[in-house]
RNA sequence: GGCGGGGUAGCUCAGGUGGUUAGAGCACACGGCUCAUAAUCGUGGUGUCGCGGGUUCGAGUCCCGCCCCCGCUACCA
């Protein structure tokens, strides 16, 4: 057994997720988590909603609440759509409770500590009227380089030229309109370049390590050549206090969002522990070094998981070029794998809340099985490359391949067996051919675990719908129908124990993408529904004294193992209802009208 | 501009370290079966593997050049 921390991207509070959202980090790391725990690891998994930054303030401002309520408001539907989605949290929390503060606090404390803080004057741009950092690409004007209108801060998008906000022509606020001005402001700057040595050393053995994705790797490497100090503060009145004297009470300034995002996974993990009555238990994730931690994303946030967050712990730890040592937390552990997915698209085009390109994970749920959108994602998803959500292609999956292919054997199954025996039918004397499809089926565990161990969850759920499709076919190789005579009842029962054996296996195969239906297909077949556990919403205090708010969690100890069950005899089946729903064609051009209509 | 990824049958895609007639699913055609949500099983065709060179006994797979698509480019998260 081997201790797995599965760290999911923390989904960011300024609105309702989109199905790209979980494509890239829920499903991918769900299938994980849940398949590890199967194999008998000891998984934590954990995440929450990023609640700080600009783009909340933006967000409440336009919605005229305060950035709390806000928060509260876009935590809980958030938390109730991963839920829905059957997202197996240990723990889903968020990081604007008294916990993660105090845990963002003592790591900004203990890399302060070491010397890896330098507070930099900078010169930058603020919002006169309220005093906050006006990020660059909040900022637009008239391009200095090609005299373009609309030039953001960052970069043209009529010339692509990277620009300096200082050099654009007639400047403005994109937030109010106000026009910018530009300061000098102090911040304290993780200093990369005495950290890059430590990075290096870490990304090489991780390279040697061969698991990674070769794009993940690649990219990491690359931007430690040009590795500078980066600020780690902002002129901003909402985030977590510096807490150092001077700045703890100085309400302009705050702590970057990026750098209390990551630490996430640290605070939550103690939070977890704390609820569990057992405050020390994160550390068997964190400190021991024979654990494992994976980490789930879209590959924009490849540089915060591959360099920022790695860069954290390392200062922390005390182990860059300027020394140190651990604080309260101890050495801390690297990342085992920094898992990135590409990016979906919709009907061609990228995601965008607001041209109304998206689809959000409530509305598909609303409509569709989650575990049709599962299937999806795992069978179509961005898991190497960017890939494109159709509705076409994903009635086409739905119809052809979820319920044609596997509920149709489920189906075929459980009928016949409910038609001749009404419970599960002892198997005889075994045939060549029922021998090999039971070997076959058997060696599926092997061959899919392993592809969802390297995250290959395309690759993994191919193979499993190829076994399904081999058993359809010994189905029709020993056409079980046929046999009616009463000297041919043993073979018949035979046969149906063995296609019913099989049909439980492949739900076990398939339980870690498709849990919801693992759990109906199981019923079917005379078992308990029990084969994967589901999250749940809990309403819950704040461990500190400060407001309460919904969480997600789970007990996963009941889970299936990872492994053939073999059927019992006489246990009753009866005539199926339809685990999966065939999808009308129709819905395609409805939900293509849809998006027409809430576009432009 | 820099970095990275991709361009393989009508469609969606597999094809680590070069080697038998380049694969799968869907779609299409024909046939079988009837247990099953008209589901299933069998048979069948198609590819200048983006373009042009090169290395090699042999390249989709390596090298060079070019074309096209996408992403990232660090103070938006």
């Amino acid at each position: 057994m081997t201790r797995v921390l599965a760290a999911v991207a923390w989904p960011y509070a300024n609105g309702p997720r989109h199905i790209g959202h979980v494509a890239g980090f829920g499903v991918p790391s769900d299938v994980f988590s849940r398949y590890m725990r199967m194999a008998g690891h000891d998984v934590l998994m954990v995440s929450g909603t990023d609640e700080h930054g600009t783009p909340i303030l933006i967000a409440a401002d336009e919605a005229g609440v305060s950035p709390q309520e806000l928060a509260d408001r876009n935590h809980r539907l958030i938390a109730e759509d991963l839920a829905a989605l059957g997202i197996s949290y240990d723990l889903y929390t968020r990081t604007t409770t008294r916990n993660h503060t105090a845990v963002v606090q003592e790591l900004f404390t203990g890399v302060h500590d070491n010397g890896y803080f330098i507070e930099k004057t900078t010169f930058g741009a603020i919002s006169p009227s309220t005093g906050r950092t006006l990020p660059d690409r909040y900022i637009e004007g008239t391009c200095p380089i090609c005299g373009a209108p609309g030039a953001r801060g960052d970069q043209c998008d009529n010339c692509g030229n990277q620009l300096d906000p200082a050099d654009l022509i007639d400047p403005r606020s994109r937030i109010n309109g106000e026009v910018p001005e530009f300061v000098e402001t102090q911040h304290f700057f993780l200093d990369l370049p005495a950290l890059a040595d430590a990075l290096k050393k870490w990304l090489d053995e991780r390279e040697a390590s061969g698991t990674w994705r070769p794009n993940v790797i690649r990219f990491s490497q690359n931007i430690l050549d040009d590795i500078r100090p980066r600020a780690m503060t902002r002129d901003i009145d909402w985030g977590i206090p510096v807490p150092l004297d001077g700045w703890r009470d100085n309400p302009t300034k705050r702590l970057y969002v990026w750098f209390d995002a990551v630490i996430g996974y640290l605070s939550a993990s103690i939070e977890w522990a704390r609820r569990t009555g057992d405050p020390e238990a994160w550390r068997q994730w964190w400190n021991d070094t024979e654990a494992l931690s994976y980490y789930f994303m879209g590959k924009d946030n490849i540089t915060f998981h591959s360099q920022i967050w790695p860069a954290e712990l390392l200062a922390y730890s005390g182990k860059g070029d300027r020394g140190g040592k651990p604080g309260e937390y101890g050495e801390l552990n690297l990342p085992t794998e920094v898992v990135s997915s590409e990016f979906l698209t919709m009907e061609g085009k990228k995601f965008s809340s607001s041209q109304r390109v998206v689809i959000y994970v409530r509305d598909m749920l609303s409509r569709y099985q989650p575990d049709a959108f599962r299937y999806f994602v795992a069978a179509a998803g961005p898991e190497n490359q960017d890939a494109d959500f159709t509705w076409s292609e994903f009635v086409r999956r739905t119809n052809d391949e979820l319920v044609a292919g596997w509920g149709n054997l489920v189906n075929r199954t459980a009928n016949m067996i409910a038609r001749s025996f009404g419970e599960i039918p002892p198997a005889g004397e075994l045939a060549d051919a029922d021998r090999q499809l039971l070997a076959r089926v058997d060696e599926a565990f092997g061959t899919v675990g392993d592809l969802i161990g390297r995250h290959r969850q395309k690759a993994a759920i191919n193979e499993a719908m190829r076994t399904v499709a081999e058993v359809n076919r010994y189905v029709s190789d020993s056409a079980p129908w046929q046999l009616k005579g009463e000297d041919e009842r043993e073979r018949l029962g035979t046969i149906l124990h063995v296609v019913g054996q099989c049909v439980s296996d492949l739900n076990t195969i398939l339980s870690p993408f498709l849990p919801f239906s693992a759990n109906a297909v199981d019923e079917v077949l005379g078992g308990s529904g029990q084969v994967q556990p589901m999250p749940q919403l809990v309403e819950s205090e704040d461990l500190d004294g400060g407001a309460g708010y919904p969480i997600l969690t789970g007990d996963y100890t009941g889970v299936a193992q990872w492994e053939r069950r073999p059927l019992v005899p006489g246990t009753p089946v009866a005539k199926p209802k339809p685990v999966f729903t065939k999808l009308d064609t129709a819905v395609v051009d409805e939900e293509l009208d849809r998006l027409a209509s809430s576009a432009g």
